[in-house]
RNA sequence: GGGGGUGUAGUGUAGCGGCCUAACACGCUGCCCUGUCAAGGCAGAGAUCGCGGGUUCAAAUCCCGUCAUCCCCGCCA
């Protein structure tokens, strides 16, 4: 057995045997009681025995235990993340954590840290108790750490998941523009940039373009992609940059064929994440929600009178984040679930292109689905009418011309549609219990941070 | 935009006028150990207590400023 420092490229590999060994998982390792097996991953952790040493492999399955033995030389060069490749064979023994290790032949250093990590990543976060500022900025590192890194192999299900189901219902995934010229719902700042001459902005949302698709032909079309909020907000539910899972239909009867497929995708993205994630799931103690047949659907007024009549709780025209939680927990003791959808929000507090409800013109055909006490999509039945499009426009004081590219497909026979976005990072930290939406995000954007 | 906190070795904390020549845990360095798995034992290195100013015989500790950061609210996904 030897070690080498082998080094890219003249040294690789230089004192590894066995080439024709092809490399396993860690995760595969019980599967090769008695065989000879290669391995690449990160020194997890090394525990020092005299002669013995164990040496923890990490790859992007798990960890897997190796042993060492009577090459004390060795154990001296292995540091805690140190890229390292390894030969051995996987022999079974009752000492050991799985049941099995790996009897190690020879090992090759790929990477020596240059100083010990900042962070310690082989350790419980609940012993070693950093703060969040701390593991965002060695946010490449912190990953590493299997319960943070965790939650983000969720996201990337729960995406694949949404993508997945929406493709099945023959949704076409789309790619709008994120620099756009104008600031287009309103409301919420944008993030100016210089375009050329010009100044452009970062779009707050696919809305125009997604629906400008439906007009297009393809009715339904979905998108997964980041969305800029310049608003100054600084909470554990903001991000200034999101990713935004946004789907669009046409040809609806009515904005409940909207929240009758959320619920449907819902489901399918939830029952995926459990079959995919099973471990990740276990690590946050996360239980799987039970996406009902039919999600309850309260009105915004019902919601409000619902609680001041059981928890005394005034709320002025719209649910702050108390009565979200509120009528969470109002849903589950009634309806025996986490979710709730808030519907027929007033115009006002809805951007130009909300469908007004037929019953009641103040109100529109919108609504938001609050899941564990958050508000985790907003959705409706849009305005498909091209003069009443016009005209709730410049009900806001707004110039139509100013939307004349967003229009034009309006003027041609544009079939009633609606749609919704669902925020990732909080659907994440909803199932995770994750206290900061930040743990859902590689690299959060917020008010302060713009690195790494 | 408004309000409230917090800044002490690499990490997380304790200390909150003198007993601080700043403590503890993990990490790090060296030595010992053939069944560790939050390994253990012994020895050691590492902090001018965010920064600047002030009060005081005396400041990590009190005051002012500043910077950084966290949380809550508004708004939103």
């Amino acid at each position: 057995m030897g070690v080498g420092t082998s080094r890219y490229p003249e040294g690789r590999d230089r004192t590894m045997s066995r080439r024709t060994q092809p490399r396993i998982w860690a995760e595969e390792v019980k599967a090769h009681v008695g065989s000879g097996v290669r391995l690449k991953g990160w020194v997890h952790t090394v525990r020092e025995l005299g002669k013995l040493v164990f040496v923890v492999l990490r790859d992007r399955t798990g960890t897997v235990q190796c042993k060492i033995r009577g090459q004390k030389e060795i154990a001296k060069q292995l540091e805690e993340e140190a890229a390292i490749e390894l030969v051995g064979t996987v022999v079974e023994d009752p000492r050991a954590p799985e049941g099995v290790e790996v009897d190690v032949e020879e090992l090759a250093l790929l990477a020596k840290p240059v100083e010990p990590p900042p962070i310690q990543i082989n350790r419980p976060l609940d012993l070693i108790g950093m703060r969040l500022e701390t593991i965002l900025n060695h946010r490449a590192l912190s990953l590493r750490h299997p319960e943070i890194g965790s939650a983000l192999k969720v996201r990337a299900e729960f995406i694949w998941a949404f993508r997945e189901y929406l493709r099945s219902q023959g949704f076409l995934e789309v790619q709008t523009p994120k620099i756009v010229a104008a600031g287009t719902e309103g409301g919420t700042a944008l993030f100016a940039v210089q375009y050329f001459e010009r100044t452009a902005y970062l779009a707050q949302s696919p809305q125009f373009y997604k629906q400008m698709l439906v007009g297009a032909g393809y009715e339904r079309v979905c998108e997964v992609g980041p969305v800029y909020r310049a608003e100054e907000h600084n909470t554990t539910r903001h991000l200034n940059e999101y990713i935004s899972l946004d789907y669009e239909m046409g040809f609806i009867d009515d904005f409940r064929e909207i929240t009758r497929l959320e619920t449907e995708l819902l489901r399918f993205m939830f029952e995926h994440v459990e079959r995919a994630c099973p471990r990740e799931l276990e690590i946050y103690g996360a239980e799987l929600p039970k996406v009902p047949s039919e999600i309850p659907h309260v009105r915004l007024d019902e919601a409000l009178s619902i609680l001041e009549t059981n928890y005394q709780k005034r709320c002025e025209g719209d649910l702050d984040p108390e009565g979200e939680k509120l009528l969470c927990e109002y849903a589950q003791e009634r309806w025996g679930t986490e979710f709730v959808f808030v519907t027929h929000y007033p115009r006002e507090h809805r951007p130009m292109y909300a469908m007004p409800s037929e019953e009641d013109p103040s109100l529109t055909n919108s609504f938001d689905l609050l899941y564990k006490g958050l508000e985790i999509t907003t959705g409706g039945q849009r305005i498909h009418d091209y003069h009443m499009l016009v005209e709730s426009i410049r009900s806001r004081g707004l110039d139509p011309e100013d939307f004349a590219f967003y229009l034009e497909i309006f003027k041609y026979g544009m079939p009633p549609h609606g749609g919704l976005a669902i925020g990732a990072e909080r659907l994440t930290a909803q199932l995770l219990n994750l206290p900061n939406v930040r743990q859902a995000s590689f690299f959060p954007r917020d008010r302060t941070r713009l690195v790494p």
